[in-house]
This record gives C-alpha cells, structure tokens and sequence, in this order.
DNA sequence: GACGTATTCAACCCCTTGGTTGAATAACTC
DNA sequence: GAGTTATTCAACCAAGGGGTTGAATACGTC
C-alpha cells in the first residue's frame, strides 16, 4: 500500500497525532524533542510520525547541531487540494444534474415514481 | 485510531483503490458489482472499501431493489479541504517570513553564517 | 414457496502500523 | 577522549487493514 505520493500523505495525515504535529509546525518549526513534548509517547514514537510526514513530503528537516529542526512543506497541500478539489466540484455537479432530472421528471410526468440513483 | 472524521475521511483516501473508486463514482452513480467490475478483487473486498467511504461520508448510498447505488458526498470534501488549505497558508507564509528573515541577515551582515530552521 | 441475483456478514490470514524498550549514532562540551 | 544531549535504529508486541472464501440476508421473478 501507500504506492504513490498521494496515498502516502493522506496516510501520513489520516492519524490524529501526526495532524497534531502539523498543527504545531505551522506555529513554527520545532525539533524532535519539542515535537515529543506535549504528547504522552515516545520521543521514538513522535521520531516515527515525523519519519512518515517527511517520507510523504509534508515536513522537511535541516540540520543544526545535533538538531534536526523540522518545518512545513508547501506543495504536498497544493497536491492534495487539487485531486480533492476536482471530486468535489464533480460532485456537486453531479447532485446539481440529479436535482434537475428529478425536476424535470417531477413537471414531466407527475405520476412517474421518483428512483434514486439512476442518474448515469 | 480513526476517532473522528477527519480521521476517517483521510485513512479512507489513503488507499488507491478507494480514490480510484472515487474516480470512478465522479464519472457517475454505480453498483457495488459494477465498481467491482474494474478491479480483479472480489466483491466482498470492494463492498468493504465502500463501507470505508461510506463511514468517512465520502460516499452515500440509495436503496433501488436490491441495489445499493453509490454516488459521491460532497460536502466532506468542504472539510478536508478546509483544513489543508489552513496549513497550506500558513506553511507559504512561513516561508515567505524564512525568505524575508534570511535576506535581512544577509543584507545587514554579509559574513553571517546563515543557519536554516531558526525562525521561530 | 423456490430460484437467482445483489450485497453483506463472519471467520480467517498475512502484513503494516503505532507503540514500547534498549542500544547505537551523531554532535556539542569539557 | 569521556560525558551529555538529540536523534535514530532494532527488535518486539498488540491492534488494525486489506485480502480471501463461505454462509447469510434481501429483493425480484418465476
């Protein structure tokens, strides 16, 4: 699973924890520990969340020291708003184009009985 | 895990199968035998994918006879859409801060060693 | 009621995932 | 080099996910 980009950000942030950490990074960057901080696991368990945002292209890390400070990507979200974007307007056309065919049928033919989910 | 919907919606997005059966339902209403057409699983699997997007509330669901058609929700996509072009936002505008702070430091101190992941 | 079709439920399997703890690596400090 | 701190790697465990097959349910038709 998880084959391409796009499954993999959604995966990364299909888990409350990880959307926690992005909340916190778009206050500001912050480092393993920082990140590990707030929350009752691991720093281990937070270094793996930070793996799989970093794997899915949602943070980006640099180096400081021994720190390992990790900071919002951009472009992951303009990827994901796009393929999202697309279904939605696709579905609102789509109940659009229903409610008209159910109107259309409604002032047609008043007794023809009403079937969901035929619209294709 | 999956404790909201959020959650759910994203966990459901993650898999492949599921997007493309999305895909699939944008172009139009279907059955689960005919979802399960395309794919070379069985159609137990893809009934199951399908109680996914239903319980994320990407999917709906009619009763015609004894078909259970499928069309996509769209308000669900509202949400996800909502909460990634916040972070979306903000992750530009904290480069775009990073951009500026950088440039400053360089203007006002040219032999400075510039050190990435400090702006806080 | 009996039959066929559409769909779901149940049990099972294998693999992934999120968590743990303990050891290893890397960099700074003395 | 020894010690400290930040982070990751490795091994393990329990739970969940996606797949299967076989039985059950629900509806339409004869």
């Amino acid at each position: 699973m998880t084959d391409d980009q796009l499954s993999r950000v959604f995966a990364a942030l299909a888990d409350p924890t990880r959307r926690s950490i992005v909340t916190r990074l778009a206050v500001g960057d912050a480092t393993v520990n920082e990140l590990a901080a707030p929350y009752d696991v691991s720093v281990q368990a937070v270094s793996k969340h930070l793996k799989v945002l970093e794997d899915a292209g949602v943070v980006g890390r640099s180096r400081d020291g021994q720190r390992r400070p990790c900071h919002l990507k951009a472009e992951v979200f303009d990827l994901m708003t796009k393929w999202i974007e697309r279904y939605r307007q696709q579905a609102e056309e789509r109940y659009q184009r229903l409610d008209a065919v159910l109107e259309q049928m409604n002032a047609a033919e008043p007794d023809h009985q009403r079937r969901e989910g035929q619209a294709s």
